[in-house]
RNA sequence: GGUCCCAUCGUCUAACGGUUAGGACAGGUGGUUUUCAAUCACCUAAUCGGGGUUCGAUUCCCCGUGGGACCGCCA
């Protein structure tokens, strides 16, 4: 069977982590089911849509790996496609001009607040016999909803809703401007792209009512639906602009790579047994709706993080190493050439103290920084016992001949010896002389990833 | 308020109607370790409440409670 999906957003503001998901799965269906996945800017709202959203969608999509099929649809240049079938429900009777003014139905809703009762719009052109139609007023076409009745929605993953068709209201297609509103060109678009499978958030799900209509007065084939629960932020509401972890952009800027988010985003809402890391691969062959949870899930920044430590650690380490370059040219300093070849070779244990690109950077800045800054606190740690070390060390590694693991084991055995101490005293003073800091990377890491030179410039 | 949906450790989630309710993250304890980490071992921690149905309910039904979504001439 054909399996085609898209992905729809409106570019009216940046796609937040809940978008990607849901591309995310729409983008693994297709593959799995060796379908198609669009990619449709849902850009009728001239007034909020702005090229930077769009954009911002694109790359943020491209960056977690997903394709789309074809060019990505324009769906303002297919506007009037959309009006033309407003104009043909309107002939064939399923749709009625209306030219109730907005006051007129502002203050309708609002006397239904007074009254606490739900406001659905009264029909009141919908058979309209003698009234007199306003010459000042442009009307609206609204759809002819079904007023008795029930309707039933069979959900790939709500399984099946059972609503009143009383509550769905003849719904607007045609603006007072002329323009379609989303209700119509979804789904004449959605017709057009010949989609098989719609699946979004579940904000959608009473669309679904209004939009099944259409097809049925079109006598069109109606697609599939799933709708998935939303995510919500850590704090528990719905996700929004605010929160600081909400696009793409936020976690590359944490130094998160993009398997790691693409895991996580796979895992959220949806499970396969106890499985927990995905490949690529992996998830294709596996993804499926019915593993799909049905209630929201929370964003979990920790999850994220021991996600993404996870994939650095099992990644290649010059494909990290180029990672680790783009991530630090855009968010911190640009990896001069000269220090490029001692980073690669640090890789191997950068990776093994990194939850994200950031703390790789941390952990290296001894190497990238030709100044290194002590601090007085630390200052206070270099007694003169630690100064004869350093001075006891130097001497001996001037001498070394060849610098390795094994020479510089003895050289430290001696030492340790010789001032009656342990590792942490000769270790300690040296790590803080070459890398101004206590912590960091094991003290023969840090000889070995500096140039011989460079340990004796510093040291001396 | 109306309509619809949902409900398992703090979080993400497993569990043909029969499991000591499992895993992962986080947290805790200990081992290893030159620091921070990492790593290894172990531990804590959940079926929202109440009724049914059933020999047996996390699982099916009803009610309550809690959470969410929608209620635009936005998408």
């Amino acid at each position: 069977m054909a399996f085609i999906c898209r992905f729809a957003p409106s570019p009216t503001g940046p796609l937040h982590i809940g978008g990607v998901r849901t591309a995310l799965f729409n983008w693994l269906l297709a593959k799995k089911n060796k379908g198609k996945f669009y990619l449709r800017i849902e850009d009728t709202d001239k007034e909020r849509s702005k090229e930077e959203f769009k954009k911002q969608i694109i790359e943020s999509l491209d960056w977690i790996g997903i394709k789309h099929d074809d060019k990505e649809y324009i769906q303002s240049k297919n506007i009037n496609k959309h009006k033309e079938i407003a104009h043909e429900l309107l002939k064939k009777d399923f749709a009625y001009k209306c030219y109730c003014s907005e006051e007129e139905i502002k203050e309708q809703k609002e006397k239904c607040k007074k009254q606490g009762i739900p406001y659905v719009y009264n029909r009141k052109w919908r058979d309209p016999k003698d009234l007199p139609i306003p010459k000042n007023i442009q009307p609206v076409i609204r759809f002819k909803s079904k007023i008795s009745g029930n309707s039933i929605v069979k959900d790939l993953v709500q399984g099946e809703i059972n609503i009143a068709n009383s509550i769905i209201e003849d719904f607007v297609i045609l603006r007072q401007d002329g323009s379609p509103t989303y209700q119509l060109s979804a789904v004449v678009d959605d017709h057009l792209m010949k989609i098989t499978h719609v699946i979004r958030g579940d904000d959608h799900k009473i669309n679904t009512f209004k939009q099944k209509q259409i097809y049925e007065a079109l006598k069109w084939d109606i697609p599939q639906f799933a709708h998935i629960p939303l995510i919500h932020s850590e704090k528990g509401s719905k996700l929004s602009k605010r929160d600081m972890a909400s696009t793409i952009g936020d976690y590359i800027k944490k130094g998160i790579i993009s398997d790691a988010l693409r895991n996580y985003l796979l895992r959220l809402g949806w499970a396969h047994k106890d499985k927990e890391i995905f490949t690529l691969k992996e998830s294709i062959e596996l993804f499926d709706l019915k593993g799909v949870g049905k209630s929201p899930s929370k964003l979990d920044l920790t999850r994220i993080l021991s996600l993404n430590e996870y994939y650095i650690k099992h990644m290649d380490e010059k494909k990290l190493f180029e990672l680790f370059k783009v991530f630090s040219k855009k968010f911190r300093k640009k990896v001069e050439s000269s220090k490029e070849k001692s980073i690669l070779k640090s890789m191997s244990f950068l990776k093994n103290k990194a939850k994200t690109l950031d703390d790789i950077y941390c952990n290296s800045e001894y190497i990238l920084q030709d100044d290194i800054k002590i601090s007085p606190e630390d200052s206070k740690l270099l007694d003169s016992t630690s100064k004869n070390i350093i001075k006891d060390f130097l001497f001996q590694f001037e001498k070394m001949s060849n610098v390795n693991k094994e020479n510089l084991e003895k050289t430290f055995k001696g030492l340790i010896d010789k001032h009656k101490t342990n590792f942490k005293g000769v270790g300690q003073p040296l790590r803080i002389v070459l890398t101004g800091s206590k912590f960091g990377p094991g003290i023969y890491d840090i000889i070995l990833s500096l140039s011989k030179d460079e340990v004796i410039k510093r040291l001396s």
